[in-house]
DNA sequence: CCCTTTGTTGAATTTGAATTCATCGGATAA
DNA sequence: TTATCCGATGAATTCAAATTCAACAAAGGG
C-alpha cells in the first residue's frame, strides 16, 4: 500500500493525464491546476495536516515547521481553498444580503454600509437582490443553499418563507423591516417617532393644515411615518390631514402638487394646505419642482415642504429641504454586529434596536426648536 | 462491513450522540442538522447517488424514481449543498465583483446593473468593495480564494495584482478600467469619443472659449474625457484651454466656478470661458449653483455648462445639465455575457467592447445638432 | 536509568454531493 | 431458449482542507 501522500500525488498526475485514478504513475503534477495543501506538503515535506494547521492560529505546531510551510506555500502561490475549507467548518464566511430593487436605487448608502459593516465583521458579502418586495423566500432558500452565515434582510420576509428556509442556527437580522418572527433580529429607524417628531415641530412652527403625500396603502414603512405623524397631529387637535397616495417616485410627487393645489381648493386660500409631508425625499423634490416651475408657487412662502431620507440631491442650493435623515452608516454597523455576536454564539438573544431619525431643518420649512 | 448507506447513518446518529463515529448506533438521526443527500437516501429507499442524479438535468434516472426522490426531499426540505457540490464541479456560481467606494457612491446605478445582469447570466454576485482604488489586488486574490467562477472588476488592476492572483482559467472582465493583461477582457464606456463630439458640437454651436474642470492628474477616465475634448478643440482651432483640477465633489466643482471667474479675468468679459466643460456630473452640479447662487451669473447666457454620466439630479427642473450618459445598463449586460461565454468556454477569444455614451441636451448647454 | 509529561507530527477519517464503474434487471434479437 | 444490449442503480471514489487520534520525540522528575 501507498502512503497517503503518494497515494494524492498519484491521482493528482493520472487526473491530469486522463488516466483513470488507480494507475498508478508519478508523472510531474502539472502546474495548470491551483496547488492544493498536498501539494505545499510534499514542497515543504511534510504531511497535509501540518499544512493545514499552519495555516491556523492555536494550533499545536512548531514554529520552525510553520515558516517552512508557509515558505514553500508563497513559492507554490497556495492559499487554502476556501470551498474545501467551509465544507468541513461549516462557516463559510458569507453572509447573504437581500436586497429589493427599490432599495438599491432610491437608497444606494444602504447596501454601501452594509457592506462595508458586514467587510468589517469578517463577511464577504453575497448579493440577492429580488426584482420585487415579495421574492424575498426564493432568495432566502437560495442564501442558504449557498451556506450564508446568516442573513441580512432588507427585504420582507413571510413566516411562510422563515419556516421554509429551515434557518437551521444561521441567524437573520431585518434592516428597516418588521420580524414575523421571533428568532429573527431586527434594526431599524424609528420612522413612527420621528415623524410625529416632525409633526409637532411644524405644528410650534405655526403652522395648521397639514397634507400627507404617501406610499402605497399596503407598504409598511409608509404607513409607520404617515401614522406617526397624522396621530401625532390629532393629538394636538387637528382633525383632518388631506392623503394623497404616491408610488415614491419623483414623478408622482409632482402630480400629488397638481391634486393638491389646482382645483377646487385654489380658489379659497383658506383650504389650501400650509405643510406638505412626502413620505419620502424622492416625492418631496416632484413637490418641489412642481410648486416652482408650474403652480408658481413659492417655498415656503406659500407652503412648506419636508420629505424622509435626506437624499443627497435634496441638500444642493436648488432644493435645500427639510427632511428626517434615517442613520443607515450606524444601522449598518449594528446589524452587522448583530450578524457577528449571533454567529458566533447562536444562543445570543435575539436583539431588536430602534434608531432614532435625524430632523434636519432646511429652507424648504421652518420647524421650531431645531437646529442643525 | 456495514454497506454505505448504513455508514453513514451510523456516522450521522453518534455524530449527534457525542460518541466516536466509529461507535455502531442505529439511532434516529436528530431533526436539528440540515438534512443530506444521505438522509434523503434513506428516506427514498435509494442511494446516495440517485439523490445526486434526481437533482440533475440530463442524468440517468427513471422518471418514477425521480419522482419519489423529489418527494422524499421536499418532506425533508432538503436542498443540495451548493459548498459540498461546487467542491467536486470545480464550479461556484459566484462572480465576484470588485468595486471601489466612489464607483458604489457616485454611480450606484453600476452596481444595481451588474448585479442584475450577473444574476440573469446565473451568477451570484459577490462583492469585493475597496477602500480605495488601489485595493484590487487582495480583493482579487481574496476572491479566487473564495472559489468564484469569474471576476467583474470596476478597480483598476495592475500587472502584478493579476499575475499574484493565478486566475487559471478563471475569467476577468474589466468594467470601464483599462486591461493591463492581455488575457483580460474589457466593456468600457467609449469617453474619449463622447468627449470628442461633445466638443464638436459646443463648437458648432458657436462658442470659442472653453475651460475644463478635470479630475485628479493620473485618474485614468479623466485624462480620456479631457484629452479627447481637448484634442478635439485642437483639431478645430481652438489652441488654450483652461484646465481646473478637481477631485470629482460636488464643492470642486463649486470651488472651480470661483477660481475660474473670480479675479482678473473678470474684469475683462472676453476671458471668461463661455463653456466650462466638467469631466463628471457632480461637479457640473456644484459649479452650477456656484455660477448662479455665488456669481449671480445666468445659465446657459452668461456661460454653458456641460458634465459627464448623466447621474439623475442633474435631470431635475432646477439643473437640466446638458451631459453624456454612460450606457451603464448595456455595459452591464454585456460584461455578465462575456464572463458567462467565457466561463462556459476559457478558450473564448478575449473580448475589449467600447460601447459609445449618448449625448443628453437639456438647458445648461446648448449642443448643435442634437436633439433628444 | 526509567517513567511520565508535554509538545509535534502524520495517517486516517470526515465533510456532502458528483462521478465512475460494475452490476443487475428487463427487453429485444437470434 | 439463450445471447445481447440498454437503462437504471449502487458501492466506492473523488474533490480539498480540517480534525481526530495514535505515535513519537524530547524534556523533566523520581
Amino acid at each position: 500500500m501507498y502512503t497517503c501522500i503518494e497515494r494524492k500525488l498519484r491521482q493528482s498526475n493520472n487526473r491530469e493525464l486522463g488516466l483513470p485514478y488507480y494507475e498508478f504513475d508519478f508523472t510531474m503534477r502539472r502546474k495548470m491546476q491551483s496547488p492544493t495543501s498536498y501539494d505545499v506538503a510534499i514542497h515543504a515535506g511534510v504531511s497535509q495536516s501540518v499544512v493545514s494547521r499552519a495555516f491556523q492560529v492555536d494550533s499545536p505546531i512548531a514554529p520552525a515547521t510553520r515558516a517552512k510551510v508557509l515558505a514553500s506555500a508563497k513559492l507554490l502561490s497556495y492559499f487554502p481553498n476556501a470551498i474545501a475549507r467551509s465544507l468541513i467548518t461549516k462557516r463559510s464566511g458569507l453572509a447573504g444580503l437581500l436586497l429589493t430593487e427599490s432599495t438599491q436605487r432610491d437608497a444606494p448608502d444602504v447596501l454601501f454600509f452594509l457592506t462595508r459593516a458586514l467587510l468589517r465583521q469578517g463577511f464577504q458579502p453575497l448579493l440577492f437582490p429580488s426584482e420585487l418586495e415579495s421574492g424575498g423566500g426564493q432568495a432566502l432558500a437560495q442564501a442558504m443553499a449557498f451556506g450564508v452565515d446568516g442573513v441580512v434582510s432588507c427585504v420582507s420576509l413571510s413566516s411562510d418563507d422563515l419556516a421554509q428556509a429551515q434557518l437551521r442556527e444561521r441567524p437573520l437580522v431585518l434592516f428597516n423591516r418588521e420580524a414575523r418572527s421571533p428568532s429573527a433580529c431586527v434594526v431599524a429607524c424609528d420612522h413612527s417617532s420621528a415623524a410625529r417628531l416632525l409633526a409637532s415641530r411644524l405644528f410650534a412652527a405655526g403652522h395648521r393644515r397639514f397634507a400627507v403625500v404617501r406610499g402605497p396603502q399596503d407598504a409598511p414603512v409608509s404607513a409607520l411615518r404617515v401614522n406617526g405623524f397624522v396621530q401625532r397631529l390629532q393629538e394636538l387637535g387637528i382633525e383632518s390631514v388631506v392623503e394623497i397616495e404616491g408610488d415614491y417616485h419623483y414623478e408622482s410627487g409632482h402630480a400629488a402638487a397638481l391634486a393638491l393645489f389646482t382645483g377646487a381648493p385654489l380658489t379659497d386660500p383658506q383650504h389650501q394646505p400650509e405643510v406638505v409631508f412626502c413620505v419620502n425625499d424622492t416625492m418631496a423634490l416632484g413637490m418641489l419642482d412642481a410648486l416652482r416651475f408650474a403652480l408658481m408657487l413659492q417655498v415656503p412662502r406659500d407652503v412648506s415642504v419636508v420629505g424622509f431620507d435626506d437624499i443627497p440631491s435634496g441638500r444642493r442650493p436648488a432644493y435645500l429641504l427639510t427632511t428626517v435623515s434615517q442613520p443607515f452608516e450606524a444601522m449598518a454597523e449594528h446589524a452587522a454586529r448583530i450578524l457577528r455576536t449571533r454567529v458566533d454564539d447562536p444562543a445570543a438573544p435575539v436583539q431588536v434596536e430602534l434608531l432614532s431619525g435625524n430632523l434636519i431643518e432646511r429652507s424648504s420649512a421652518q420647524l421650531l426648536g431645531v437646529r442643525y
